[in-house]
DNA sequence: CGCGGGCTTGAACCTCGTCAAGAAGTGTGG
DNA sequence: CCACACTTCTTGACGAGGTTCAAGCCCGCG
């Protein structure tokens, strides 16, 4: 799909192309097309060659990782604003994960051998990579840490905190997660079964702190979670 | 610490200073300072500002994160030819973790100020270290997906099958890991107990697959400690 | 209204962490 | 060179936390 009709203040207030003059803006809005994206469908598949790369304009995805035996971990969400898929970039042949539309999603795409031109035009745009990905790293660094270390519970915490602060939408009940979230999905989050989340969620919802059905989870106390997540008693 | 004897040749074959003239590296080595690390001792420290990065010439580190509560997580080990410290280059600002000397070591260091010029004068040193640090979060998305889906004796075969990648060195018995790994080592890379790692690796013992004693580990069969890796059986 | 995907909950089981004690190396000072 | 202290490693017993298995419920949708 042609774009030629994308305005610059689409992706003028993105973190990746801060800096940018309008030129160059509009130079690289004429490399991309437009990718739509239904709930779930993916923008690209574990192992198949990356040949793309994106930048989320709305919607929701998230990226996951398959193992041999089928196991799932989700490894991050996207969110509007944010760009993934930048396999090419960082110099590998194949996409490492998958990355999957939660709700109907719409995203910019460009030919991944487009990314040494962007570079060669604007070189802060490397810079705004690295740091991107160098934040990423903090990230999974910190999901490491909270796997080696703390029990389900907390993690459990951290994931819906996590959550909170990429998708929360102030609602009168309390904090609502913006988009369908399943016990399976904070499973593969958190590294834990559904059935033990589900258990962790129904004590919450005991006490207060949260209240969740059907892939609907919103957040009553988040100060009380926060807690919870941090202090290990 | 002066450095204006350092040759090029040091850093002439570093991934991540590929592709640049001399004169730019000469540039380079001229701002650089030679720092010495005591087994124990440590480049930079968790919370501390980041004012500098480095390079590791000889030796092996490794960077642990520290809890609130006193645990430690391995995050990963530094090898010679490897950079370091690079928070500053991903817009951090203070040190994410603390860099510990396993064996004496020695490093160049920059002071962080440095790296913008740096990439000014030599940009595709900016897609180096992007192409580092998304290997980086390959292996940490790797380890994620170990923590959350594979059990102990696996993750303890895998992070023992990377020290062999990494520091693996053929002597008549078997692999060595070449520098001291103690129980507590390993555990503090798989999330786990020192207790289960020597259980762990005294069955193996049995097994034939690996030989170790105190702060010491030899692997005897590779193979056979791969297939346990990864099949799951 | 019935079907299916998501959620809950109990009970059995099992991995692994915790507690405890001691053995085997390593280094240090007299 | 030996004695003592310290660190590392081993091993057993026990129990808690979490997974697995199984059954059934609830809600929304065709």
């Amino acid at each position: 799909m042609a774009a030629n009709k994308l305005d610059r203040s689409l992706i003028r207030n993105l973190m990746i192309f801060q800096q940018m003059s309008d030129e160059d803006l509009d130079n690289v809005l004429a490399m991309a097309s437009v990718r739509q994206l239904p709930e779930g469908g993916s923008a690209f598949t574990q192992g198949e060659p990356a040949t793309e790369f994106f930048c989320l304009l709305n919607g929701r995805l998230k990226v996951v990782q398959t193992t041999p035996d089928g196991q799932q971990v989700v490894v991050r969400h996207v969110n509007p604003g944010d760009i993934f898929g930048i396999a090419k970039a960082m110099r590998r042949t194949e996409y490492p994960a998958t990355a999957v539309a939660i709700v109907e999603s719409l995203a910019l795409a460009w030919k991944s051998t487009q990314w040494e031109a962007f570079i060669a035009r604007s070189p802060t745009l490397a810079l705004n990579a690295l740091q991107t990905v160098g934040q990423r790293l903090q990230d999974a660094h910190s999901r490491i840490r909270e796997l080696s270390t703390e029990e389900v519970e907390r993690r459990v915490a951290h994931a819906v905190l996590r959550l909170v602060q990429q998708a929360g939408k102030k609602t009168d009940e309390g904090i609502l997660i913006d988009f369908p979230v399943t016990r399976q999905d904070i499973a593969e989050m958190t590294g834990t079964t559904l059935h033990t989340v589900s258990r962790v969620m129904t004590a919450w919802e005991a006490k207060g702190l949260v209240q969740s059905s059907r892939k609907k989870v919103i957040v009553i106390d988040p100060h009380r979670l926060y807690v919870l997540a941090e202090h290990s008693e």
